[in-house]
DNA sequence: TTGTAAGCGTTATCAA
DNA sequence: TTGATAACGCTTACAA
């Protein structure tokens, strides 16, 4: 049993395909009982457009593809990742765009644009090389549509979707010079990561400013288990930090196990800051930096459907902020499951 | 600029587009030097075939649909479905097939599959009405491919990855049995959701089997603000119960927040225990009915797969187990961010 | 070894 | 108001 096509329809109503097509487009130029009768051939045969066959008439497929730079595994085990695509979800269902989704090591990033397999295309831009920006450039004057999320190594012109975290880094470090802490330790992301270094550099600048000294730094790989090796390599060389920086939540969660294994306590032994500010923080009272992961998302695909609808849209601004709980402060009254 | 196509390379060349078709393709049918050339133009130029005309052709798209069904909102606070999704995505991309996902409210089901937009389909069975399924089945006769994750409310022929919660919900009552509980309640999922109901009578069963009564059922929306209510609601009504169940994990979570805003204690003042064993389920120390998430993802992802290429699958079977931690067993040792 | 031509299912431009 | 007809870009018999 083929699929109905418009041709079938045509036939048995004895009329030609465009005016089948039309009919179901509701063209006015079509009489209204020719309509009516296409209409419920159409509903009672089960007929539905051919989705390649639009997509190759219109040059468009109506798809957003989102593209992460890991593999399956490592991206839905980061509840950051979760919030993104949520965010981006919640923008696309809506405005009636699917998301074409990969996880991949090593994306390809142009490909499925090149492909026309999708109209606009959303990335996360730390992970772009320079070359990998210049093709998307290239694609979007062409008439692609694309948002990065998190700046590039290298300047793009780009829409990119960024978060200033400037502003969380240096709550998180005045509360702890004004909770009498003086020596951190900072558990990095990735060493080679652009993304990690631009970090890294901004919690040096902001502890400078607040007194704090950057006892030691160490790099994790973004994962709760590299931030649960990275703890115990900071307790067994008995550091003299008394507060630890993590570059993400998953790897500061990673660190609390790994203390609670050692009969360490946050916040009583040491204090743990997080970055993200992923759900289960709040669970497990981590004090962190609070990113809008969300609304990036949805920055993220209101800005691509913009582009594509030819629309403007004024970009949001999004800051970080600092979020204080249980793991930085023995005296403050959240409890274990504290907000 | 326009994009480069098969018809530019071969006049570029001076061949006919079939024989580009087929170099691209190393038909050794074409010389070495003819598909050396037709190579050489083709990455010069930056020439990529079009997604939908090679869909059309195929009568193919080479792509897999999830579709989930609820809000991108309601989806992505649930880590539950990030491990889901996880095991579709892990056996997905080394397969080659990219993932169109949806999450909405009423999704609609088939469409995807009746506009070839998809080969095949990925779908959550507790959400599917008894004509959806029969749409579906028709579609896999005409050849379309589909995994069920959990079972639907009707019977069906189409494949079905199921996990069994017994052998889990009884460990867990009698893990409650066995540390003196007696009496305790249930937070079901939402009342006319046959999958909670079978869930709910599980545990009815398994209750009776070891002896312990069930004092009050119920329901939640399964949110983590619908298990923070209920637990408020058990509270209040100065419950008999000396252990409550969740629906699933993300209610308990908000149970035990819950229960940290009024100053009560798990489980000291009350056991807990919750369904699915998502990732902030250990950090949190939460007793729960471990559920392979990512597993029945990959095996839906499989099936699939071994529908399309006509290979053969034996189904996988896959079971519940208790997971005890903090929350069901003051006298454990497991301590806040336990295993 | 390569070319011709038909077809995949729609849409859009002309005419009629 | 409707019908031919030519795209859209690729694949695949069938010829040559």
């Amino acid at each position: 049993m083929r699929k109905v096509t418009l041709q079938d329809l045509a036939e048995q109503l004895g009329v030609a395909r465009s005016t089948v097509s039309r009919a179901l487009r509701d063209d006015l130029q079509i009489s209204a009982p020719t309509r009516a009768k296409v209409r419920r051939l159409a509903d009672e045969s089960g007929y539905h457009p051919n989705a390649a066959a639009r997509a190759l008439t219109h040059r468009s497929s109506g798809v957003i593809g989102l593209v992460l730079p890991r593999s399956a595994r490592f991206v839905f085990a980061n509840p950051y990742f979760s919030d993104l695509l949520d965010g981006v979800a919640s923008v696309a269902e809506p405005a009636g765009f699917p998301l074409l989704l990969s996880a991949s090591r090593r994306p390809d990033y142009a490909r499925w644009l090149q492909e026309a397999r999708v109209d606009g295309l959303i990335a996360l831009g730390s992970s772009l090389s320079n070359h990998e920006l210049e093709v998307l450039e290239r694609l979007v004057k062409q008439g692609s549509a694309v948002a990065l999320i998190g700046a590039p190594a290298h300047s793009t012109s780009l829409r990119v979707v960024t978060c200033d975290e400037h502003p969380g880094i240096d709550q998180a470090c005045e509360h702890l010079a004004r909770t009498g802490h003086t020596r951190v330790a900072l558990v990095a992301g990735p060493a080679r990561a652009p993304y990690a270094q631009a970090r890294a550099r901004a919690w040096r600048e902001a502890l400078a400013h607040h007194g704090l000294t950057l006892d030691k730094v160490v790099h994790g790989d973004d994962t709760f288990e590299g931030g649960a090796e990275a703890a115990r390599a900071l307790r067994d060389r008995g550091d003299q930090a008394s507060a630890w920086l993590f570059g993400n939540d998953l790897m500061a969660f990673g660190a609390l196990r790994a203390l609670d294994e050692a009969e360490f306590r946050a916040p009583e032994d040491v204090a743990i800051i997080g970055f993200d500010d992923v759900m289960p923080a709040a669970l497990l009272g981590l004090s962190t930096v609070h990113q809008p992961s969300h609304e990036l998302g949805a920055e993220a695909m209101t800005s691509v459907v913009a582009q594509l609808r030819g629309t403007v849209h004024t970009d949001g601004r999004y800051v970080t902020h600092f979020v204080p709980r249980r793991t930085s402060a023995a005296f403050l009254t959240s409890g274990g499951v504290g907000g």
